[in-house]
DNA sequence: ACCTCAAATCCAAAAATTTAGATGTGTTTA
DNA sequence: TAAACACATCTAAATTTTTGGATTTGAGGT
């Protein structure tokens, strides 16, 4: 069963956002706790605490609690299964174009 | 020079709707003329036109008037950099956690 | 028990996006 | 030239998202 378009929607919408796009470049190759980021992209806890929720709820990235801190990190199979679903939209699949029968290329 | 984080966001804006997204999926593999895409979704001329001027503006579609019709087609080198950009994401650069250099794995 | 710190959650205001009717533009047909 | 058509653009209202201060929760530390 393909994904709901309601889980695609989800996933590209919490790409959408160039803090969220700044935060996974962050977290590129290793985790970080939220203060570390906040601080580093000079947001109120409270807004960084928000972008971090999206990104954890689409599947992209995953959270660690340590005693008083969070430490988020890239979800990789998160991320690959984001890239699959661009791969897919150029793909023909035929029987859409009746008109267009064995017209391909 | 790798894209700006500009042109990222909004390349992954216009996939973040579940209209834009059932748009592209009806685009697989073949053009069609807005008219039919807004026959299909049901949706009102104005917002269909919105819509598709998102979809070419992130580079993912491309259109084609032929007389009074605009034919929209998939942009497949705009789907194919837009995959590359969340293949990226996942991937170890190194350099930023100098705490754990060494670790891998 | 009390205080501090890290972070999530609450909440109302601000900002951005989306909607859909009205209007404008360019094309085709009569 | 006029009328019909396909579509883009304009516009204001509706809706959604984001912001950031206040509050809450939960883990140490004293």
């Amino acid at each position: 069963m393909s994904p709901t378009i309601e889980k695609q929607a989800k996933i590209f919408n919490a790409l959408a956002d160039e803090r969220r796009l700044r935060i996974l470049s962050m977290l590129k190759g290793c985790e970080r706790c939220a203060c570390a980021i906040k601080d580093e992209l000079d947001l109120p806890q409270s807004s960084l605490s928000y972008h971090m929720k999206i990104l954890c709820d689409s599947g992209l990235v995953t959270d660690r609690r340590e005693g008083k801190w969070t430490y988020y990190s890239i979800n990789r199979s998160g991320c690959m299964f984001a890239a699959g679903l661009i791969e897919t939209i150029p793909t023909v699949e035929g029987g859409c174009c009746p008109e267009r029968k064995g017209d391909e290329q």
